[in-house]
DNA sequence: GTCCGGATCAACCGTGGGGTCGATCCTTGG
DNA sequence: CCAAGGATCGACCCCACGGTTGATCCGGAC
């Protein structure tokens, strides 16, 4: 039998990208969609669902109180949830509500579907000693008590951060970096300086570490 | 039935390992054993092996043309490649010669056994586009027709070089290295600047991608 | 309108890192 | 014995990088 999956995101577009993909698996298929947690909770309701598909950031009822509130109930589908980059708080906040994992929602195709099955299956996406790592440390600051996750613990990165960390992360120079994205050096040092920061590191080879160990990259994924 | 598994290493110690730990393992058995090439052809002959793990750095006949001689029968078993360091010419001519994949001996032992069993049941351990990848990056000199790899490609790492290695991939400066192998500075800088050159690399940030690329950290390996 | 955050760029500066040369000490092997 | 290679360290130079400050532009929120 199939499984049966849902996706909620307040992106149509990106809802829309996730179905064909899911569409091209004899193994799975879209039962359901929702835009907001609100209107996920009352889907659920009628419709059978096996693994839900979760962004963290949406309106009405974000997702990790979503979750929380679907892993509440008893024979709850498995929540698998997605993020553009984060490791904030949220993602974290996200696995402590009953999530079965979190991926990048820039993975290839591969990675996810692989992840959806293994969530399926019972298994949880990401290794639980990487999760405590990670959690340790990015997040000194969790209530440990769940109460609302206080946003003062790391800063998102902004769209283009995230698109300099990519290239910092294979291994380009600022120069480099400035040249593909045709912007000076100066910006490029403005974003890369900001990232540090933000992230707590000290320089671009524990950027590399970190997109490596997070999987905003992977090996294999062409970066030599 | 559980996978008969021959070692090939002239290394007596590095053997006695990888027997024990495949001796722990309930669906594996170790069936024989050679210190070269030219004993393990003659082993072969008059036992039955699922999968070879061979070294590449052999006296008498090395683990290339071993390789190549063994998948030249018919009903050969598979053929793991186990490199120190490497990425040099051996291993992928290794996998040329017929082998199903190469791996690096120090990754932890679960990620052997998997390799093993990956390779028992037909699959390459290795991804052909990171072969691809790393052969294009590594070897601009393959003879294309087989003959003798003509062993002027990549200088190999030393033991010293490849330790160092691990720790920049790790994200550490040179300062820290230097204290955590109880060195100067100035000679951890000489083994930096030995590595780059000797893989071709620009800088530290570079060797920290190859390190995943490769394997020779993987993630969740505890770096951060 | 104003305010704010994001993106863009510039100038400065101190330091870590990489390149080069050279030196010493040791072990291995011919 | 001597040659060769590895490991260790020092001195030097240069520059990419990271930190700081400050500026401009723009779009969205209020």
């Amino acid at each position: 039998m199939s499984i049966r999956v849902m996706l909620v995101d307040d992106q149509v577009l990106l809802r829309t990208g996730f179905r064909m993909v899911l569409a091209a698996q004899p193994d799975m298929e879209v039962v359901a969609e929702a835009g907001d947690g609100v209107e996920a909770l009352e889907v659920l309701r009628s419709t059978a669902v096996d693994v839900v598909l979760m962004d963290v950031r949406m309106p009405k009822l974000d997702g990790v109180e979503t979750t929380r509130r679907i892993c509440a109930e008893p024979g709850a589908p498995k929540v698998l949830i997605l993020t553009t980059f984060d490791l904030d708080e949220y993602a974290f906040s996200g696995l402590k509500a009953g999530a079965s994992g979190f991926m990048l929602k820039d993975v290839p195709p591969a990675e996810l579907l692989g992840a959806i099955r293994s969530v399926h299956s019972g298994d949880a996406v990401v290794a639980p000693s990487t999760t405590r790592r990670l959690l340790d440390r990015f997040s000194p600051m969790l209530p440990s008590s769940g109460k609302e996750p206080e946003h003062k613990g790391l800063e998102r990165l902004t769209d283009r951060e995230r698109e300099v960390m990519m290239l910092v992360a294979q291994g380009l120079s600022n120069g480099e970096i400035a040249a593909r994205l045709v912007l000076s050096e100066a910006t490029v040092k403005t974003h890369v300086g900001r990232i540090l920061t933000k992230l707590g590191l000290r320089d671009r080879v524990q950027v590399v570490v970190l997109a490596y160990e997070t999987g905003l990259v992977r090996a294999g994924g062409g970066a030599l």
